[in-house]
DNA sequence: GTCTATAGGTGGATAGAC
DNA sequence: GTCTATCCACCTATAGAC
């Protein structure tokens, strides 16, 4: 009979984080109050102080406890690919390795781990330079380890241009986490963002494509209007 | 001598969009308040009321005012490549047409200017759906005039998978718009987000080779856990 | 650990004088 | 068109009983 009572209430520092997952991607992280993540946690207000010292500690708890495993398990499979590499595959295998994490948490049959999803997707241009900051940070390592790996596989590019694709890449499995609606909308219903599998599909064989694209000339392009991308 | 008078205050209305468009860019929209506005626009509290009727009507005039000139200017720059058209750098030129005017926007020398560049970057993942439906709404007829003009360059594509790749090409510019201190921080200091040269460089060449990419399979991948892009 | 009660502050909005 | 004054709802945070 405790049983049931015990599944009740589970573990209110559980729930809080639930509540406020949920709450910060519908209505964004400054405007979702405390009262509303406790009142839908079940919760005391008094609680989220008791457990997280004040709003920002339920933040960075909230951030934290997704973030570590996600980028916990992009490096195992990192590791991988390194190992049953076929090198002709090379950039397609890096490049699911860093992507497929991420969309399946997008794409989760939890709700709870959707709603992370588009949070994440709106993390790095959050307003708040203390979330920046910190979520930046979570994701130096995985950042630092994936363009050494893409730059062994793709040894004629610079460590600069390396670095602006690799960007780029991060920004178009960004949107498509956070922005899938648009996807939605302007293709008047035809593409949908909510298909796993073909989002992983098609961002790998795009962002592959650039990639490997001719690299820029190099040094002398300052001022220069259109750029002629016809490199070596 | 009234002339000094009239500079100094310039226009209430103007005064308010700067200065909300400068607090929504640095603070969020939500979390910018109308008093933080009003005091930085000089003037008074109740003439954001008298003037856009509400907070939400503020939010409207900021983003219209700047969103109108920049699609129209996109429109304009698309026309005159189809007239000039060297086809071979087709693609090159549709991508420069759609990314220039943003970054002029976001690395403009008015601070003014930059701000919206910020603001407008993360709009579409803005957590109201006010905001959101507004904003692509107002983007809706320049996405359909270059997705056209780029399923005529490559009419190999399906229409699907050129909507997800022009999906993936817009998530790069927003990325590189709203979140260049994470290149700058990634590299070390090696790139410089702001460098407007740069990124259009880098961007167009990137995005260009992951449009000519090869087609993904097509239709039958779902479930296909790593894909295949050995297109024809 | 959880609760109530409340302090102390800020938010958007409006009425009405000028 | 611009101002002051004010309403009232809401916010985070904390003190202290249980």
């Amino acid at each position: 009979m405790a049983e049931i009572e015990t599944r009740e209430h589970v573990d209110t520092r559980e729930s809080l984080l639930d509540a406020a997952e949920s709450l910060f991607s519908d209505h964004g992280i400054q405007a979702a109050s405390l009262r509303a993540i406790t009142q839908r946690a079940g919760a005391n207000l008094a609680a989220v102080h008791y457990h997280f010292g004040s709003k920002e500690g339920l933040v960075r708890a909230v951030f934290s406890r997704r973030l570590k495993p996600l980028n916990e398990e992009r490096l195992r499979l990192l590791e991988a690919c390194s190992l049953q590499g076929d090198p002709a595959d090379g950039v397609e295998q890096v490049l699911d390795a860093f992507l497929a994490p991420v969309l399946r948490m997008a794409r989760d049959k939890s709700e709870s781990m959707r709603s992370f999803g588009r949070l994440m997707g709106r993390a790095f241009s959050e307003p708040s330079e203390e979330v920046r900051s910190m979520v930046s940070e979570e994701f130096a390592e995985t950042v630092r380890r994936f363009v050494g790996a893409l730059g062994r596989l793709l040894p004629e590019l610079s460590q600069q241009e390396l670095m602006w694709r690799f960007h780029f890449t991060a920004g178009a499995m960004a949107h498509t986490v956070s922005c899938g609606y648009l996807l939605e909308r302007y293709s008047g219903g035809l593409c949908h963002a909510s298909n796993i599998d073909e989002a992983r599909a098609y961002l790998v064989s795009f962002l592959a494509a650039g990639l490997r694209g001719p690299a820029v000339a190099g040094s002398s392009m300052a001022g220069r209007p259109s750029p002629a991308s016809q490199g070596d």
